[in-house]
DNA sequence: TAGATTGTTAATCGATTAACAATC
DNA sequence: TAGATTGTTAATCGATTAACAATC
C-alpha cells in the first residue's frame, strides 16, 4: 500500500477510530461491523471500510471487524508506542495541561525537557522533569537530540526560537502559538492547535444556526 | 447572501484571516491584494477572493482590499464583538488557560462563571470570577442564563453533566473531553478540541513523512 | 449452504483552482 | 486611458457515498 496515497482527511481521522476502539474494548466488545461503527461514530459505513481499507484488510466478509486487532492494527500505524523525544516550551497553564496530555497515554511522544524564561519556574518539577530556563535549550538539545518541540508560549519572539529549533535538529513541532512556523519553515512537520480560531469559530456557528442546520 | 450556502470549511478559515488582518493592521499596512495575501498566508488568490465573496463584495477592481475595513467586516461576521454568557467546567491547568483565552481578546464569549467538583478550588478567583463547586452549576444557569458551556474535565460523568447543561438551556459547548456532546445531544452545537487526537495525527505524519511530502 | 458483511470500484458530491470579463 | 485586481463562472480535483461482487 502506497503511504502517499492516504489523504489527509483519513488520517486525521484515525485517532477517533483509536478512541472508540479503545472504548469498545474496554467495555469487552471484541466484533463490531462497519455499519455498528458507523451508528456509533456518526460517519458512514461506507466511509469507516473505505478508511480502513486505505491501510490493508482489517476485517473479514461476513463477520465484521475484531475489535482489539483492530484498535492494535491503529495503535500501530498511528505508531503511539514510538517514543519521540520532545521538549516543551512554555511552563504556564497551557504548557503544563499540554504536558499532561503527552504523559496521559502512549501517543508517539516522550517528554525529555521543559522549559521557560520566567526565572522563578527553574527548578519546579512538572511530572518528574526539572523546569530549566530557556536559555539551557541549546545546549539541552545538543546533549539529547530532541526531535519534536511542543510550543506553549504567547507569539513574542517566535521567529528566532523555531529558528533555533529548526537549526538544532527539530524535526516536527506541536503548535499552540499563533506564529506560522509551517510558513517560516516549510522543511518541518507542523500540526497546530489554534485555539482562538476554535472559539471564534463557534462563536460565528452560534451566532448563524438557521443557516447551518 | 444566503448563510447556508457557506461551507464549513470557508467558516473555519475565518479565524486565521481575521488574525493576519489584524497583524498587516497593526503593522500599519492598509491595503492588500488577494495575491499578495495568499503569499503570506500560503493560500490560493482564488480561494481568497472566492472565501471572501461568500460574505460580499469587500474589495475594489484594481486596488485590493482596505485591511482595517475588511479586518472589521471579518470581526463582524465573527461576531467576536457579542458576549454570550459561557460558564466553564473544570478549573485545573487546562480550565485557566482556556479562561485565559477567552479573556485575552474579543472573541464573542464572556466568562461569567467557574465550576470546578475540588472542594479546594472553591471560592479561589479566577480572572476575577470566583470558582464555584459544580454542585452550584444549576442554580448559577437558572439565575444567569449562560447559552454556552466550556467543557475543560476529563470524561467522568458526561453524560449527565451535558444532559443537565442542555436542560438548563445551554446552546453550545466548547468541548475539551472526548466526550462525544454532539451524537449524544445533535440538537446543541459542539465544537471540540481534541487534544491527544492531534498529537497522534502528529505522530502518524511524522512517521510516514516521506508519504506526505 | 444461506446470510452477513467486507473490499473495492464507480458515481456523486463538494471544494478548490483557473480563467476572464467587469470595473476601479 | 491603461494597468491592476476583483468578482464570478466554469473546470478540475479530491473526498464521500453508493453499489455490488467477493467471500467468510
Amino acid at each position: 500500500m502506497n503511504k502517499s496515497s492516504i489523504s489527509i482527511s483519513v488520517i486525521k481521522r484515525l485517532p477517533r477510530y483509536y478512541r472508540f476502539l479503545e472504548n469498545l474494548k474496554n467495555n469487552g466488545i471484541s466484533r463490531i461491523s462497519s455499519s455498528e461503527l458507523s451508528d456509533r461514530m456518526g460517519l458512514t459505513a461506507s466511509q469507516i471500510r473505505h478508511d480502513f481499507n486505505c491501510f490493508g484488510g482489517f476485517g473479514q466478509q461476513g463477520y465484521g471487524y475484531n475489535v482489539p486487532e483492530l484498535h492494535a492494527k491503529i495503535g500501530e500505524i498511528l505508531c503511539v508506542n514510538k517514543e519521540q523525544k520532545a521538549i516543551l516550551i512554555g511552563a504556564g497553564n497551557l504548557g503544563k495541561a499540554v504536558a499532561n496530555k503527552i504523559f496521559q497515554r502512549q501517543s508517539g511522544f516522550k517528554l525529555i525537557g521543559i522549559f521557560d524564561k520566567n526565572e522563578a519556574m527553574s527548578g519546579k518539577m512538572i511530572h518528574q522533569i526539572p523546569v530549566r530556563h530557556i536559555d539551557y535549550i541549546e545546549n539541552f538539545c545538543i546533549d539529547n537530540s530532541p526531535t519534536c518541540a511542543v510550543i506553549c508560549i504567547p507569539a513574542g519572539d517566535m521567529k528566532e526560537l523555531t529558528d533555533l529549533l529548526c537549526r538544532l535538529g527539530i524535526k516536527s513541532f506541536w503548535n499552540f502559538s499563533n506564529y506560522d512556523i509551517a510558513l517560516a519553515h516549510p522543511e518541518v512537520l507542523v500540526e497546530s492547535v489554534h485555539l482562538t480560531d476554535s472559539l471564534m469559530a463557534l462563536s460565528y456557528l452560534s451566532n448563524n444556526e438557521e443557516g447551518q442546520k
